[in-house]
DNA sequence: TTGTATGCGTTATCAC
DNA sequence: GTGATAACGCATACAA
């Protein structure tokens, strides 16, 4: 190695700092080869004698060299780009969820990455992010749909463009889906108040164009009816899906005579506005009042009382997506669309009157970190 | 219009939803015009008379026609794209910062977004997101630093590679940052703290290469300093940064001999570990101990007791670097790196004993939501 | 006012 | 084992 040859590299490579990149073409010459040989040993798509790869390889170290993922994306005709859609990453269920998606593409393909795109449950907005996604050409979508937009999307799957959906779905949209077993969990947990003594169970609904509520919903009123309890309407109370407007819920709810001795939360912001309405009004959770959640967060623990909850397996949805999309992407499925799943899980903590039951033993005794 | 058109029209499209998609030489061919005309007309490049121009825009809805924008990313050399980087979307104070960074996009300019990374504080995977952004040719870069890739990230901003830090920043790389008086803060939520008569502060610190952290550690022992209390290394409790951890933690704080009157947390996972501990081990929330977190989240006024913070101005954060980091790319502003300071507010609830002192008057009182 | 043609940086198809 | 070159879809300099 000369070092004229190395000198003419240094000014190179501060030419190329200034204004555009160092190419493929730069390496050729800098190696004496061509590009195809250059583009060969970058992407191992044939044999190359080893010094000439060698040099190759040494150039491309010189010279810094980095292939230009756009010309790549142009040429191969896909851009190693999801696009993941969500109404509210602030909400602790698809924080995780999305973590979830990010560590399924780690694993399966460290290449790809992912453009995230907030709806907060407009269907306007949603339909804009579609926008623009699309024409960045993404590789494939994953969403959690506002609704409303559905003639859209399914003339996004007849693109055949591969999506799936994730938390809810579209019952007319051929799309892969993976979901929780809402109507399973919420019997699950309202069996477990009912099976504590509690009679006048209200319900506290986040209204949002969700089946995933819709069938928390239906579960709460198939669970009174196979309880023998009575379905009341005047235990049913709405709020938009945000905690201050599930706290004013609450408070309507705590005030209502005679006074539920109970409540089931849709999701984790009613849940967390009931609690607050509870400690406003100075009453005693679960003496005065239950509270069960319908999604888990890390800090539910931090409460006093703990909270009990279902749990989501946010975590794994957001990888069962990534799974179901890049099996998509990679043809490796193809054919109708799938449906998976999953189960969502009772913890069993305080907030339902639990440990009240078994008070003696369990007493002053602190549970352990996870 | 006739017919035969429609038909071809219809056949084309068909055809094309099979393989490939329509580009701008279908909508040219069918407007009967060139290339550069519908680019001219989709950009509004350049004048075209007022019929030319229907009929392109007619060929265009005809044709569904949407701009391929990796063709338009390689011709223009700029993606649209800004990758940003953070420890953990789990973490609600970057998930309000990404909503901030979302809205400020929004408004600045809609048609950019954004690749999301965690990093976990693991410099390693950081350097790894930072080569598959920069391949991707992303047009800039927000970032909280992990620590440990100075050089790499120096090298970043000499390549011309519009960057700004969030939350924290490596002090010897050039690049603009948004960033909160965490000493100030500190000072503010200590001093609140030692008013209400405390004296035996302890000090729950997150172990991370952050100078966020170290800047509220510094902020602590200062406070203590000024007001005439000792700086005692037996107050000192270290925890990784999450909530199990902080836990055990605060469990070894609250059994500590004797037993400090007040702990400040470094930030809303040592908060909430803390709180844990004081509920697990049956002590009392303000009266036995003091609890000062810093960072606050939307669900601060649902424990009780409610939690004195530090609100950091997290959602505001997000939009300033985007502010900056878009002046950056537009070459709207240029020269040295710029540093934005914002103020973060003390928010004072009940944890701190604050509401001890005037019980009198508010008692019962059920506070409004926000 | 409009059109032709070049090139952005790759990959892949030929040909040698 | 290696090289020349034609696309990928668009924007734009240069012509007309």
């Amino acid at each position: 190695m000369d070092s004229g040859n190395e000198l003419r590299t240094a000014s190179l490579v501060l030419a190329k700092q200034a204004s555009g990149m160092t190419t493929i073409r730069d390496v050729a010459s800098r190696a004496g080869v061509s590009v195809a040989t250059v583009s060969h040993v970058v992407n191992s798509s044939r044999t190359v004698s080893p010094d000439t790869k060698e040099r190759v390889i040494a150039a491309i170290a010189e010279l810094r060299y980095q292939p230009h993922g756009v010309a790549r994306s142009l040429r191969r005709s896909k851009t190693g780009t999801i696009g993941v859609i969500i109404s509210d990453i602030t909400n602790p269920f698809f924080a995780d969820l999305v973590r979830g998606i990010e560590h399924a593409i780690q694993i399966l393909d460290s290449q790809i990455n992912y453009i995230l795109s907030n709806t907060d449950e407009d269907s306007h907005k949603e339909r804009l992010y579609l926008d623009v996604l699309l024409e960045k050409r993404v590789d494939g979508l994953i969403i959690a749909p506002a609704g409303g937009n559905q003639s859209y999307l399914t003339d996004i799957v007849s693109r055949r463009i591969p999506m799936v959906f994730v938390d809810r779905m579209l019952p007319r949209v051929e799309a892969d889906a993976v979901v929780v077993d809402n109507l399973a969990a919420t019997r699950r947990i309202l069996d477990h108040l009912i099976g504590l003594g509690r009679r006048r169970i209200a319900l506290l609904k986040a209204t949002l164009h969700a089946n995933s509520i819709d069938e928390r919903v239906a579960g709460y009123r198939h669970s009174l009816v196979e309880n023998g309890l009575d379905w009341d309407p005047a235990l049913v109370f709405d709020s938009p899906s945000n905690i201050a407007a599930a706290y004013s819920a609450g408070c309507k709810i705590l005030t209502a005579e005679p006074r539920p001795d109970a409540v089931f939360c849709t999701n984790n912001f009613m849940t967390l506005g009931m609690i607050r309405a509870v400690h406003a009004l100075g009453l005693r959770c679960p003496e005065d009042i239950a509270i069960a959640g319908f999604d888990d967060f890390p800090w539910a623990d931090s409460f006093s009382p703990q909270l009990t909850t279902i749990a989501q397996p946010s975590f794994a949805m957001g990888e069962e997506a990534v799974r179901l999309l890049i099996d998509r992407m990679n043809k490796r499925r193809t054919g109708p669309a799938i449906k998976v799943i999953l189960g969502a899980e009772l913890i069993v903590r305080e907030s339902c009157g639990a440990k009240l039951q078994s008070s003696v033993l369990d007493e002053m005794e602190p549970t352990t970190p996870s």
